[in-house]
RNA sequence: GGGCGGGUAGCUCAGCUGGAAGAGCAUCGCCCUUACAAGGCGAGGGUCACAGGUUCGAGCCCUGUUCCGCCUACCA
C-alpha cells in the first residue's frame, strides 16, 4: 500500500500559496449574479489606498471570510467586493513628500501633472495592501476589484453630487471650519480628534467706552483677541447684565466691542466674561450669526497674523503672537493673571497638528434630512450587533451638523461645480458644461476644490455594484447582507452609506452590521508606529501561518471592544493548528485508499456512537453560533471538539479497532473515523482555510465521492439525524470518569506509568457493568491495567487504591505498590472535598423556601445530586475503612 | 458635562434567557507510550471590584460607591 507520507509538522506556507493562487486563478469566488442561490453579499471597508495592512484589518476581513465561506457552504450566491479608498490627504502627502526630496512642490507641477505623479504612485505602490489581503486568505471576487476614485466610481460620486445639489442638499457658503494648517484643507468635524493639553487661562482686562471702568475676560488664546467683536455676560448675571447694550473698548486695538448678553455665557466659569472672536472659534461663531456681530479674520490660511490686524503683529505665527500680545497687555497694566488650565485640543486625524477654525468659502451636505432617513432605518431595516451600538449610532444622527465636503486639495474627485465670469451663477452637471446654464457665457471656471474622500467611501455599497447603471449586480446583491467593521467609523463611514443609500437606492445599504473590537497591544494600548508596539499581521504570517493568526482573531472577537493581542496566544494556536495535522496524519496512516461504503449507522462501539453523535452536535452549534455572529464561540466549540475530544479520546480509543483483525469493526471504525475528519474540516473551513483545503486535497475518498478537490466550493456537511444518540454520550462519561479516576490514582500515589497493576470495578447496575465489559480492553490500554475484573459482587483486596465513579466502585490493589499512607491522604482529601459541596446542596434542599418555589425539576435535580454524593461518600468511606483495617 | 464598555484563577479572557464557577497560557508533578514533546497523563489555584437590594436561589437583575478604558461635548 503507498501512501503519501506527510510531514511531521504541519508547513503552512506551500499550502498557503499554492491555494491562493489556485482560488484567484480559477475564479473560485467570482459568482454569477444570474446563477442560483439567495444571494450573500458583503463589500470590504475599503482600506486605505496607502496603508499597510494592521491587525484591525486582519480582524476584520477574517471576519468578513468566515461569512462568506460559512455562506457559500449553505449554497449562497456569495459575493464580497474588494477594494481601496483613494484617501485624498494621506496620499497627496505621501506623494508631496516624494516630491519634496526633488526639491518640488505640487505647484511646480501644476495640477494636472501631479495627479499624474500621484496616479504613477498608485500603480505602483498603492496596490501593496490588497496583496496582503490575499495573504490573509480573504475570498473576495478580485474580478470586481474596485477604487474609490477609478472611473464607475467618479462616475457614481457626479450623479449623487448633482443630483444633491439639486435637490438642495449641498449649498456652497462662508463658514467656518475646520482648518489643518499643515495639510492646507477644510476637515469635517470628525476628521478632527481632541486631545487634553495642559494651557493657560489668561486673565484679560478690557476698558469700558465710557471710562466707568473694565471687564475682565478669560481666555485660552489671547492672540484672537485681536479678532474680537464683541464681549458677552449671561444676561441673569446681575454682576453684568447692566453693561448689556454698552461699549468696551479693545485693547491693542482701539476698536469698540458691543457688550451682548446671552445665556450661552457660562457664569460660574471664569469672570463669566467672554470675549467673542466669531472667526476663530466654533462658538463664537454661532453667536457672531446669532447676535450679527462683525467677523475678522486675523490668520491666513497658514496660520499667520494678516493685513486685518495691527502692523505691529502681522507676519507673525499665531503663538510667536501671543507672546507679543502677553507682553503687550502686560506692559499696559491689562493683563490680570495667568492661570493653569487644561483644556482639550483639536488636531487633524491625519498628521496631528493643531486645528484652527477658520472662516472660508466651503461645500457642505446639509444632513438633517438625510439622518432623519438613516435614523428610522435602524433597527427595523437594519439592524446593529452588538445591538448596544445602535445607541451611539442615534446619539450622532441626532446631534448631527452639516457635512463639510470641500477639501483644498487635488488629488480626489474634483466638484463638478463652474462658476460664470460673467454673470457669477454656478453651474453643476454631469457632464463637464461648455457653457454658463443661466447666461450661456462660455467663460466659466471649474471649481478647484476637491471632495472628502469619504463622500465616495458613503456610496461603496451601491457604486461597487455599478450604480449609477442598471446593472445586474445591483439587482441581485443590493442591499448587501452585512457591514463588518470597527466602531472607530460608525459615524464616518457606516451612517453616511446608510444616508445615501436611502437617497439613491431608496433602500439600506447593508441588512446588517457586524462592529468588532479594535485590536490593541497586550498592554490594552493602541497599536501605533510611533509607540512601536505594532505587532505586524503579515510578520505573524510568515512566522505562525495564515491560519493560526485567523484563528486567534476569531477566538478574541468576542470581546468588548478591546483585543489584547499577543503573539503568544498566535503561538498556542499555531500549536492547535499542528495538532489538526497530526491528527490527519494519523488518519492517513490507518486509512485505506478507498475509504469503507459501510453505513454509519451502523457503526458499532462505543467510540464510533458517541464521536458521531458530537459531530452532530457540533454541526448544530457551528450554524447557530455563526448566524448570532458569535465569532469566538465558533473558536471555542472547534478547539475543544477536535482537541479534547477527536484527539484525546476518540482518536485513543478506535486504536485496538484499526490495528486488529476484525475487518467488519475496523471498516466501520475507518468509515468513521473518515467521516469526522473530513466533516471537521468543512466545519473548520470558514475560520481557517489552508489547513483544511491542504488536508482535504490529501484525504481519501469512499467510491463514487466525486465532490471537488477545491474544499472552498463544497456545501456544508449535511445533518444526520440518525446519528444523535444521547446515550452515548451517558456510556462514555462512565467510561472516562473510570479511565480518569484510576489515572489519578496512579499519579497522585507516585507509581511509575508503565508499572503493572490490576482493576477490580464493583458495579452499581447491569447496564453499566455491560458499558465497562464492553470497553475493558480500552480501559486496560488507557489506563494501563493488566488485569481487570468487572461485576457486582467483586470484592477486592483490602490494601487497595479506591474511587468511586457513579456508584460503582473502583479498586486498585497496592499490596506491594506504595505504602497506603499517602492514599489514605488522597482518600480523605476526596472526602472533604465531597463534604463540602454535599452542604451546600443540603442546605438548599434543607430550605422550605426552595422546596416551594423552586420548579419541581431542579428540586429533583438537587435530590438526585445529593443522593447520588451522599452514596459515594457512604462508599468512599468504606473504602477508606477498609484500607485503614489493614493499616492496623 | 453626557454616553458606552469593563473590573471573574498568576496572565488574557469566556460565561447567550438567574439553578452545583470555565478555557487557553503560565505554575507544579510524572512520562521521549509507534499522529503530535508544537505532545501525553495528572494536580494546584477564584469572598466573580465594593456595599446594599430583589429572589427559594445572583458572576448574571436593580440601586449606590469605587477604579480602569473608550467615545462624545460649545466651559472661553
Amino acid at each position: 500500500m503507498t501512501r503519501k507520507e506527510l510531514a511531521k509538522v504541519y508547513e503552512p506556507w506551500d499550502v498557503e500559496e499554492k491555494w491562493e493562487n489556485h482560488w484567484e486563478e480559477n475564479k473560485t469566488f467570482t459568482p454569477d449574479p444570474d446563477g442560483p442561490g439567495e444571494s450573500y453579499s458583503i463589500v470590504i471597508p475599503p482600506p486605505n489606498v496607502t496603508g499597510v495592512l494592521h491587525m484591525g484589518h486582519a480582524l476584520n476581513l477574517t471576519l468578513q471570510d468566515i461569512l462568506c465561506r460559512f455562506n457559500r457552504q449553505q449554497g449562497k450566491n456569495v459575493l464580497w467586493v474588494p477594494g481601496t479608498d483613494h484617501a485624498g490627504i494621506a496620499t497627496q502627502n505621501v506623494v508631496e513628500r516624494q516630491l519634496k526630496e526633488e526639491g518640488l512642490t505640487r505647484h511646480d507641477l501644476g495640477r494636472d501633472k501631479f495627479i499624474e505623479r500621484v496616479w504613477d504612485w498608485k500603480k505602483e505602490k498603492g496596490d501593496h495592501i490588497l496583496s496582503q489581503i490575499r495573504r490573509i486568505g480573504a475570498s473576495v471576487d478580485w474580478t470586481r476589484e474596485c477604487f474609490t476614485f477609478d472611473d464607475q466610481r467618479a462616475k457614481a460620486v457626479r450623479e449623487v453630487f448633482v443630483k444633491l445639489y439639486e435637490e438642495g442638499l449641498i449649498y456652497k457658503g462662508d463658514y467656518i471650519i475646520n482648518w489643518c494648517n499643515r495639510c492646507h484643507t477644510a476637515l469635517a468635524d470628525d476628521e478632527v480628534e481632541h486631545e487634553a493639553k495642559p494651557g493657560k487661562l489668561h486673565h484679560v482686562k478690557y476698558p469700558l467706552a465710557d471710562g466707568s471702568g473694565h471687564l475682565i475676560v478669560a481666555t485660552t488664546r489671547p492672540e484672537t483677541m485681536l479678532a474680537d467683536t464683541a464681549i458677552a455676560v449671561n444676561p441673569e448675571d446681575d454682576r453684568f447684565n447692566h453693561l448689556i447694550g454698552k461699549e468696551a473698548v479693545l485693547p491693542l486695538v482701539g476698536r469698540k466691542l458691543p457688550i451682548i448678553g446671552d445665556k450661552y455665557v457660562d457664569v460660574e466659569f471664569g469672570t463669566g466674561c467672554l470675549k467673542v472672536t466669531p472667526a476663530h472659534d466654533m462658538n463664537d461663531w454661532e453667536l457672531g450669526r446669532k447676535h450679527d456681530l462683525d467677523i475678522i479674520s486675523m490668520l491666513d490660511e497658514d496660520g499667520v497674523v494678516n493685513e486685518n490686524a495691527p502692523e505691529k503683529y502681522r507676519g507673525m505665527t499665531a503663538l510667536a503672537a501671543r507672546v507679543v500680545i502677553l507682553a503687550d497687555l502686560e506692559a499696559e497694566g491689562l493683563l490680570e493673571s495667568i492661570v493653569d488650565h487644561d483644556h482639550n485640543v483639536g488636531v487633524c486625524y491625519r498628521c496631528k497638528s493643531v486645528i484652527e477654525p477658520h472662516v472660508s468659502t466651503q461645500w457642505f451636505v446639509s444632513m438633517k434630512p438625510l439622518a432623519k432617513k438613516a435614523r428610522a432605518a435602524v433597527p427595523s431595516e437594519t439592524q446593529i450587533y452588538p445591538e448596544h451600538w445602535t445607541k451611539t449610532y442615534y446619539d450622532w444622527l441626532d446631534n448631527i451638523r452639516d457635512w463639510c465636503i470641500s477639501r483644498q486639495i487635488w488629488w480626489g474627485h474634483r466638484i463638478p461645480a463652474w462658476t460664470c465670469e460673467k454673470c457669477g451663477k454656478l453651474t453643476v452637471a454631469i457632464e463637464d458644461p461648455s457653457a454658463c446654464s443661466s447666461c450661456g457665457s462660455k467663460n466659466i471656471v471649474r471649481e478647484e476644490d476637491v471632495l472628502d474622500t469619504w463622500f465616495s467611501s458613503a456610496l461603496w455599497p451601491f457604486s461597487t455594484l455599478g450604480w449609477p447603471d442598471d446593472t445586474k449586480e445591483l439587482a441581485k446583491y443590493y442591499p448587501t447582507s452585512c457591514l463588518v467593521t470597527g466602531f472607530d467609523i460608525l459615524f464616518f463611514w457606516v451612517a453616511r452609506m446608510m444616508m445615501m443609500g436611502l437617497q439613491f437606492k431608496e433602500q439600506v445599504p447593508f441588512k446588517e452590521v457586524y462592529i468588532h473590537a479594535l485590536v490593541r497591544d497586550e498592554n490594552g494600548k493602541k497599536m501605533s508606529k510611533s509607540t512601536g508596539n505594532v505587532i505586524d499581521p503579515l510578520s505573524m504570517i510568515d512566522k505562525y501561518g495564515a491560519d493560526a493568526l485567523r484563528f486567534t482573531l476569531t477566538s478574541f472577537a468576542a470581546m468588548g471592544r478591546d483585543i489584547k493581542l499577543s503573539e503568544q496566544r498566535i503561538e498556542g494556536y499555531k500549536h492547535f493548528m499542528n495538532k489538526i495535522w497530526n491528527a490527519t496524519r494519523f488518519g492517513m496512516m490507518n486509512l485505506p485508499d478507498e475509504i469503507p461504503a459501510v453505513q454509519l449507522s451502523e457503526a458499532d462501539g462505543l467510540a464510533n456512537k458517541w464521536i458521531l453523535h458530537r459531530l452532530e452536535e457540533v454541526k448544530k452549534s457551528i450554524v447557530e453560533a455563526t448566524g448570532e455572529y458569535r465569532f469566538n464561540e465558533i473558536a471555542q466549540i472547534l478547539y475543544r471538539f477536535i482537541w479534547s475530544e477527536f484527539c484525546d479520546w476518540y482518536l485513543e480509543m478506535i486504536k485496538p479497532a484499526l490495528y486488529g483483525e476484525d475487518e467488519t469493526t475496523k471498516a466501520a471504525t475507518q468509515k468513521v473515523l473518515w467521516t469526522v475528519l473530513s466533516e471537521t474540516m468543512l466545519l473548520l473551513h470558514p475560520v481557517t482555510p489552508f489547513i483544511t483545503q491542504g488536508i482535504w486535497s490529501v484525504l481519501p475518498r469512499p467510491a463514487g465521492d466525486d465532490r471537488s478537490d477545491d474544499i472552498a466550493t463544497l456545501p456544508f456537511p449535511e445533518m444526520r439525524e440518525e446519528c444523535l444518540d444521547p446515550a452515548a454520550v451517558a456510556r462514555m462519561e462512565l467510561f472516562m470518569g473510570v479511565v480518569s479516576g484510576t489515572r489519578n490514582i496512579r499519579t497522585e500515589l507516585l507509581i511509575e506509568p508503565a508499572k503493572k497493576l490490576d482493576l477490580l470495578i464493583k458495579t452499581v447496575s447491569d447496564e453499566d457493568k455491560a458499558v465497562l465489559e464492553e470497553n475493558m480492553h480500552l480501559i486496560k490500554s488507557l489506563a494501563r491495567f493488566e488485569n481487570v475484573t468487572i461485576g457486582p459482587d467483586v470484592e477486592a483486596p483490602k490494601a487497595s487504591g479506591a474511587a468511586v465513579v457513579q456508584g460503582n466502585e473502583i479498586s486498585v490493589p497496592l499490596e506491594g505498590v506504595v505504602d497506603f499512607e499517602s492514599e489514605l491522604a488522597r482518600l480523605d482529601k476526596n472526602i472533604t472535598k465531597l463534604d463540602k459541596t454535599m452542604m451546600g446542596v443540603s442546605n438548599k434542599l434543607g430550605n422550605p423556601g426552595f422546596v416551594n418555589n423552586a420548579p419541581p425539576e431542579v428540586v429533583e435535580k438537587e435530590k438526585t445530586k445529593l443522593a447520588d454524593m451522599d452514596e459515594e461518600k457512604t462508599k468512599l468511606t468504606q473504602l477508606k475503612e477498609r484500607l485503614e483495617s489493614v493499616m492496623g
